[in-house]
DNA sequence: TGTACATCAGTGAACGCGCGTTCACTGATGTAC
DNA sequence: TGTACATCAGTGAACGCGCGTTCACTGATGTAC
């Protein structure tokens, strides 16, 4: 690969120190790494110390075990994932329509933009939901969504939530989460978006579908 | 366990023939049963070897690998899946929105009652799509559903699909794709649905989801 | 109806593999005085 | 500014595990004559 002679494990910085000084980071950098090109079940720690450059032993100075650090990554995923979702809800402004389709964007595109932290956000029993405080920033994004429902609904905040609003809660998550799926899983590339790549998907076909977001009947 | 003596590996049936008779089945039904409980990732040959009640070198005699016998599981899932989906959209008659929700109805109601089969058949990497004619049978099911849409959108069997024709496909089969995993993922017991599990999930907050399934702008 | 023999569908031991984690260790860093 | 020492963040060898698959084998079945 690298045939010039260059200090042992010298990564980005000129310096190689013996500690490593960023391995923390660089876990989890990996981790999405190879998340992103084998799935979260392909996912191990010791590859994650492998594309590191350290020892197996080494991570465990920093996460408590493997799942801790899925558990990391997952919540970085959420902490961006809820920011994204409340800064769209505010591109919407004050019309209900509008925050939920700009938040029906902002999903998709973190889920295309960001593919490993979200097949983790979602995969079930790879993360421990009491590590640090993901519980709560996960509940978070999905607080967002429903306050544009409640919103969407004519509902005031103290109200509780009616039989139309869960179907109109539902009905919205469902249709970005189901599209973010088939686009990850290439279903999407097959009809016509072969060519662009997820690029084409979120600047043509994605469009086209927000447009039935569901709204009030 | 069990304490009463009775022959070794004796089953459903009182006979115990040394040969199995019915190892195939078994090891299928086995598959789904261990994906059900431990998801697709938590598949082991050895694992399904074990519940037939077979050495692990049995299940070589009547799959290729264990590639193989996943494949065969998502076949018969295709199989039933596409039955079903055609089923419904007949139940539709000529309505092309009544064939839609039909459908709707039919996808989801297979994804919860099959999981298993369902999980696999969506996940990626795990089955060899050139088994046997899992390709063609998978991309049956595709076609119910485009066939329904080209009608919605007032297309002849010829025309070429138009860009809302595009919309209106991807937005019908994402919120009844997104609706499966969300419900499957245990997505929807939290809100209000915790009592009653699936069975809930599909008499109430279905039909209240498939209100909304996109019609033609 | 009997018999020889091919074929089918099992056994169970063994292989090599990569995994997560533990262990005693050590080099580098930071701090108290 | 120097020095003693605690602490931090690595190493690398080893552990036990379950996995998929292969192997030579054998018991049961089915078929030809």
């Amino acid at each position: 690969m690298n045939s010039v002679k260059i200090k042992p494990r010298a990564k980005t910085k000129s310096k190689a120190p013996y500690h490593h000084g960023d391995l923390r980071k660089q876990l989890v950098a990996a981790a999405e790494e190879i998340i992103l090109e084998r799935g979260v079940d392909g996912f191990t720690l010791r590859e994650a110390s492998r594309r590191a450059g350290v020892s197996p032993a080494a991570p465990a100075h920093h996460f408590k075990d493997a799942r801790g650090l899925l558990s990391e990554v997952a919540l970085l995923g959420f902490q961006e994932f809820g920011d994204a979702l409340i800064a769209a809800d505010q591109r919407g402004g004050k019309d209900p329509q509008k925050r939920l389709y700009e938040q029906g964007l902002a999903y998709v595109t973190f889920a295309l933009k960001n593919p490993a932290r979200f097949q983790l956000m979602f995969a079930h029993g790879k993360c421990d939901m009491r590590y640090k405080n993901l519980g709560e920033v996960a509940e978070r994004s999905f607080k967002v969504l429903e306050s544009a429902v409640r919103a969407a609904s004519g509902l005031k905040p103290a109200d509780d939530m009616t039989e139309d609003a869960y179907g109109l809660l539902m009905a919205n998550w469902s249709i970005v989460h189901g599209f973010a799926h088939l686009a990850l899983g290439g279903e999407l590339d097959t009809p016509a978006g072969g060519r662009g790549g997820k690029g084409a998907i979120l600047k043509s076909f994605l469009p086209l579908t927000l447009k039935h977001l569901p709204a009030r009947r």
